[in-house]
DNA sequence: CGCTCTGTTGGTATG
DNA sequence: ACATACCAACAGAGC
């Protein structure tokens, strides 16, 4: 979680988080400290001040180059001070090292999700996950009684209040959050996310576990879930589950006995498209995001050096990627999109689809590391391993291909929402205009703008692009960079590949 | 090597 | 509302 790259809102649901692991503590008898600072300095001083023996910490097993380093230097800093350190892996339904030995090392690792399904069978039933620690479970008073009262270590209460980096300059920090964006988070559009265990149990339940669920989690069926629904058609577990809020496990097992008391006469859904592809989905990604880092260091989540990557030679536009990052591309299904993603921290997949692909196959042919960045610091479920994979797909650079297969910024979302609530919601300079022209206007003669209290190009933007045209040409630059990747790697001992010509 | 099949989620025109 | 053909034609897995 670095600050630098996390918005106010995303911040937000952090410390609401940790206020309600700390409640949960409380409740057992112990609470939540909270140290600042470089982890292999500050450990140590807690170790020796307070006679630790003993680390268990998160593994974080996707090779993601700061915690990679950050893990080595506490590693080496306990076998110094003799201290028993145990990494355990909880992000994921099986741990990526279980994985790598079933598959025989990285380099077998699975490309394509039939590959990473088929691994999966292999590795028996899924675990439940081991049980909530109580009471007696935590040390008494001892060790907890000297932390008490250090106010340096009491959760923090906003954003604001986290612990800085202590490189950061205050005003770097406060160009990032200013009072504004930190104000806003109790604007007009309010997230229906609250962070922590107890509003993720909450919503597991709401969503899988309560009575009458059953079957719709037995056909749940992802891709026809509606982007343009004004409240979230999903589960929207996925900022609990990328926070540690929920386990996956928890979650795999609530799915599986919510399907098998569905009545036999449900719809039944099945991976990569049901609710247990969706946790497959994440174990994948988290798999490969592996075998990237396995591979080169530090190259998943970039072009350069990912084996899993094409390279393209993206254009470089600052004004077009402030445009699409601040909802102003004058394609109204585009902006609302982005409009819900800055106000709420989430938007629908198919909505994360539509824009990744405008941004950049589709339509403004930037760099999808650009748009990675921008949801990484958005996104209430922004994940090192799933936003790399997303970006690499919707931008055909990887795992997916069929770049001729384009999103239209106005056709689908219009024959699921043709009178475009979704939109006059996001965007309520638009509210008045008539059905026709709501995700097109540009198209609306100036008494209908007039009339509608927008004009376009004024309170309003005209379209950036011409999707038309720049569809079409973006699609033969996608060409030409499948061309140049199959020269470089079509022969295998290294000659180009005969091109087929065709004609 | 060549072939077929499959791949979570397209758009447009036509019936 | 739904089904189908066509667009121009991808990669990867498996035989």
């Amino acid at each position: 979680f670095q600050q630098r790259r996390c918005s106010a809102r995303r911040a937000a649901f952090l410390v609401e988080s940790l206020q309600d692991l700390d409640r949960g503590l409380r409740a057992r008898g112990a609470r939540l400290h909270i140290a600042s600072g470089d982890p292999a300095e500050v450990l140590p001083t807690l170790w020796s001040r307070l006679g630790i023996q003993y680390l268990s910490f998160d593994a974080d097993e996707t090779g993601e180059p700061y915690a990679r380093r950050r893990d080595a230097r506490v590693l080496t800093a306990a076998r110094e001070a003799g201290v028993r350190a145990e990494p355990h892996a909880t992000e994921t339904l099986w741990s990526l090292e279980a994985y790598e030995a079933k598959c025989g090392g990285m380099g077998n690792a699975p490309g394509t999700m039939t590959a990473y399904q088929s691994l999966l069978g292999r590795m028996g039933k899924v675990l439940a996950p081991v049980d909530a620690p109580v009471a007696a479970d935590y040390p008494s008073p001892g060790v907890q009684g000297e932390l008490v009262g250090a106010a340096e270590m009491l959760v923090p209460s906003s954003p604001l209040a986290l612990p800085w980096p202590r490189e950061t300059a205050r005003a770097e920090v406060e160009s990032v959050w200013g009072p504004a964006e930190v104000a806003a988070l109790s604007s007009r559009v309010v997230p229906a996310l609250r962070g922590g265990e107890s509003a993720a149990l909450e919503r597991l339940e709401a969503k899988i576990q309560a009575p009458g669920r059953e079957a719709w989690v037995a056909a749940y069926d992802k891709p026809k879930t509606a982007p343009t629904a004004l409240t979230p058609s999903t589960t929207a577990l996925s900022p609990y589950l990328s926070l540690g809020c929920v386990s996956p496990r928890d979650m795999w097992h609530a799915v599986d006995a919510a399907a098998a008391a569905a009545p036999k006469s449900a719809a039944r859904s099945k991976p990569p498209v049901s609710l247990h592809g969706q946790l497959m989905w994440r174990d994948f990604n988290n798999l490969v995001a592996r075998a990237a880092n396995d591979s080169v260091p530090g190259s998943w989540g970039q072009m350069e050096g990912n084996r899993f990557c094409r390279q393209v030679a993206w254009g470089e536009d600052k004004a077009a990627l402030a445009a699409w990052a601040e909802g102003r591309t004058g394609y109204p299904w585009i902006d609302a999109c982005m409009t819900q993603l800055r106000a709420e921290g989430w938007i629908h997949h198919l909505g994360r689809h539509a824009v990744a692909c405008f941004l950049t196959r589709g339509d403004l042919w930037q760099h999808w590391e650009a748009g990675a960045a921008h949801f990484e610091a958005q996104l209430l479920d922004a994940d090192y391993a799933l936003n790399g994979f997303n970006w690499l797909w919707l931008s055909c650079s990887g795992f997916f291909y069929q770049y001729f297969r384009c999103y239209s910024p106005v056709a689908f979302q219009k024959k699921k929402d043709p009178s475009g609530a979704y939109i006059r919601k996001y965007l309520p300079q638009l509210a008045r205009l008539p059905d026709k022209y709501i995700y097109e206007p540009w198209k609306a003669p100036p008494a209908v703008q007039k009339a509608a209290g927008v004009i376009i190009g004024q309170d309003y933007p005209e379209p950036i692009v011409d999707h038309a045209v720049v569809s079409k040409a973006n699609m033969s630059k996608m060409a030409d960079a499948y061309a140049k990747h199959k020269a470089l790697n079509g022969g295998g001992s290294g000659a180009p590949a005969k091109k087929k010509q065709k004609r």
